[in-house]
DNA sequence: ATAAAAAGTTATATTAATCTAACTTTTATA
DNA sequence: TATAAAAGTTAGATTAATATAACTTTTTAT
C-alpha cells in the first residue's frame, strides 16, 4: 500500500508550469478572468509561450481553455495554484518581515524559492515567524535591535 | 559611473553551471583533483554533459582543462564556487539546525535555494541564526521548545 | 454592417541542458 | 609491450521553454 505524508508534493510541474498556474490563479483573484494576453503580460512572456504552457496544463489536468476566451483552472489545477501561493506569501512575509529584505527584492527571490522547498519546510517557515512573534519580541524595541543587528555586514 | 553593492552577484551562470563549479571545489577539497567522471557521478549526468559544460565554463573563463585530464577552477572559477558553496552552508544549517528539517532533505532544498536567493539575503539567514543562538537560546530548554512548536502541524 | 485593430493561435526556430552512440586517448595488466 | 578496459571526447538527437512571424478570430468604432 503506498502512503503519502501531509506534505507530499501534489504535483510536479515544472517552476515555469508553477508559475503559470499561480498567475492565473492571480489574476481571477484580480480581475475575476485571465486571458492569455494578462497571463503574458504578468509573467513578461509572448502569448505564443502562453498557450503552449496552457495546452500542456489543459492536457495535464489543470486548466480549462475555451479558444479565444478564458483560460480557467480546475479543481487539481486550483489546489496547486493554492499551494504555491502559499508558499510565495509565506517565504515573502519572512524575508520582508523578519529578515527586512527590501519589498521587491524579497518579493522577487520568494518567487524563486517558492518552488524550490517543500510545503512541510515552508510550513516550518511560518512556524518559526509565529514562534518569534509569540515568544520572542515582546516591545517594538526587540524587533529594531534583530533589524540593527541583521543589516550589520561582517565578513 | 557604475556602482556595485557588496552584494552583488559575482556571476551570471545558470544555476546548473554554478552546480558545476560547486561540485568541482567540493571534489577537489575531498579528493585533491576533480576529474570528468567525477563530476558526472556527483551531478548524476554522463561525462557527455560535463564536457559541455566544461567546454563552456573554460571559454568563460571560470575552469582550465587539460584534455583527458584534470579540471582546476581559475581564480574567477573559485570565487564564484566559493560564494555558492557558502550559501549552501548557511542554508543547509538554517534548515537543519534552526527549523529542524531532517538532513537530508535540508541539503537537497538548500541544494536549490542556494541558487534562487543572493548573497545579502543569505547573509540574513545566517545573521538571523547567530541572533537568535546569542540573545534567544539560553537554556537547551528553549531550544526544544522551538522544535517542538515548528513541529506541530496546523491547518 | 463592415473594416481596422486587438487578441489569440499555429508553425517553425532557437537555446540550454541533457542524452546516446561512436570514437579516441589513457591506464592497467597478462 | 601489446591489448583490453576504463576514461574522456565528439557529433548528433531530444526535451522544455522560450521567441518570431504568419495566420485566424474577436472586438471596436464608424
Amino acid at each position: 500500500m503506498t502512503r503519502f505524508k501531509r506534505s507530499e508534493k501534489i504535483n510536479n510541474l515544472s517552476a515555469s508550469l508553477e508559475d503559470y498556474l499561480e498567475t492565473i490563479a492571480m489574476l481571477k483573484k484580480e480581475k475575476k478572468h485571465a486571458r492569455v494576453g494578462d497571463i503574458a503580460k504578468s509573467l513578461n512572456v509572448k502569448n505564443s509561450s502562453v498557450n503552449v504552457a496552457i495546452n500542456f496544463l489543459a492536457k495535464n489536468g489543470s486548466v480549462m481553455h475555451e479558444r479565444y476566451g478564458y483560460v480557467d483552472l480546475t479543481h487539481q489545477g486550483k489546489k496547486i495554484a493554492y499551494e504555491v501561493q502559499k508558499k510565495h506569501d509565506i517565504l515573502n512575509k519572512f524575508l520582508n518581515k523578519l529578515l527586512f529584505i527590501d519589498t521587491e527584492i524579497a518579493a522577487k527571490e520568494a518567487c524563486e524559492i517558492e518552488h524550490a522547498v517543500s510545503v512541510a519546510t515552508t510550513h516550518r517557515f511560518e512556524r518559526l515567524y509565529m514562534f518569534l512573534n509569540k515568544y520572542f519580541f515582546k516591545k517594538d524595541e526587540d524587533i529594531i535591535n534583530l533589524k540593527k543587528y541583521l543589516e550589520k555586514w561582517e565578513e
